[in-house]
DNA sequence: ACCCCGATATATCGGTCCGATACATCGATC
DNA sequence: GATCGATGTATCGGACCGATATATCGGGGT
């Protein structure tokens, strides 16, 4: 999962222990920051498997987070220590042909994990890599997995105690119709064939794009399989 | 985090393992269950704790002799393997007082885990052995914590690059604003005194509720941290 | 000049939880 | 009477987390 992350991450651009972390947090969905006792040992396994490769570096100057490399012209720079521990200099971390495989891989794997919301979200954050079929394949699982969660709920609110017990449920409920009718949207877009390209849309160069992707409120479809579908109105304009 | 939802369980009938891991998916929310990885495990903590203990149980007819063994009539008939697996009969579970200490001190701790959204389902599943300040300090927790994560959300808007990754933000956003707006009602209800008691409510045997539990829809608010009351409107009706 | 502090940065340790697996009994169904 | 699925207990390796150790850097205060 973490390695799914990194890799994408890394797909991008080439990056340190440390800014990759940020990265989780702010780009990708990871609430409440990864721990450096995961980050690391994640980057070591993937290291190991040669899905990444690291790059001695130097802190000042460079990157200044445009795209592309980098890392050579810092290393000769680093002498210092001499190995082990410590010493000086960032390992930025690239990705290696091994490791582009090894993503694809990870995010066209069908799993059925513990914590199906985050893998969900993370893949849904790498789409634009998928191939249009899968990621209908994709939003396809999702939904049949929503749908079996609100079954489950209905049988849950049966069993609630007390009025906090009945809340909780309830609301669980909506969060999941709510999450029910955005995935059915979002494969009723994807269906009509609106999805975007990996790259920036062509015509504003900033690429800046306000509006809310397309599709607004709903009328959540509690019935059990009713694939519902609503037109998306043109987008409204926010930015200043 | 497990010990929390097990000592809970136990707190209202003694079980074991099987029909605990039952309950933790039905009556508390951990979806997709509870693996035999942590929950065994867990009961072995809580037993070397001295928070539960075991009482060896027939499943049909009775307990010959209560404690020890039940090893003897069994390897005679299973010769099989050498000895100390199988046996027969379940280990059912019961809190002691040293348990209930431990619930308590568990229910009322202020972590900042990682996993914040399954702890506070979690606590607010048990919020009625709370004393009614502890509940509304654990509310206003949550709330504080959704605030933030709505500011975060904020940022990351910005940072979305295609419209999957927006769509995801945006989505994240109206789930928060949910969850915010549901906080608020059940501080309001909370901070009005309207909150159950212990035991199932007096004029109605059989306890059923079938009203949404005083509470309905919203209207997000987005700004910064103003407390929004909305009247409740009563609510329609789902099951066919 | 000095020092201390917070941000940056890498790494490890113990512990919790998960997925897979193994083993064993029971009640049906055929 | 045999197989199959549900019930039931248990362990192992791996992933992730929280706390902690260590070190460097830039800036602000005095």
């Amino acid at each position: 999962m973490l390695e799914l992350a990194i890799l994408g991450l890394l797909k991008e651009q080439e990056l340190h222990g440390y800014e990759l972390k940020k990265r989780l947090v702010e780009t990708l969905g990871f609430v409440s920051g990864v721990s450096f006792g995961s980050l690391y040992p994640a980057l070591s396994r993937l290291e190991a498997a040669g899905a990444v490769k690291a790059v001695e570096s130097r802190s000042l100057s460079a990157v200044p987070h445009t795209g592309s490399l980098g890392g050579e012209l810092a290393a000769f720079r680093a002498r210092k220590t001499v190995a082990p521990r410590g010493s000086r200099g960032k390992k930025v971390y690239g990705i290696t042909e091994r490791g582009e495989r090894l993503f694809d891989e990870l995010l066209a794997a069908e799993t059925q994990s513990s914590d199906d919301d985050r893998v969900f979200n993370l893949r849904l954050a790498f789409a634009r890599y998928l191939p249009p079929d899968a990621r209908i394949g994709m939003l396809e699982r999702r939904r049949a997995q929503l749908v079996e969660r609100l079954i489950h709920l209905r049988i849950r609110v049966q069993a609630a105690r007390d009025s906090y017990a009945r809340s909780l449920v309830e609301h669980d409920q909506e969060a999941a119709e709510h999450d029910l009718s955005w995935i059915e949207r979002l494969l009723a877009a994807e269906r009509a064939g609106r999805h975007p390209e990996p790259e920036p849309q062509l015509g504003s160069p900033t690429g800046n794009v306000a509006e809310r992707s397309g599709i607004s409120r709903h009328g959540p479809t509690i019935s059990g399989l009713r694939p519902s579908n609503h037109l998306p109105s043109p987008e409204e304009d926010i930015n200043p």
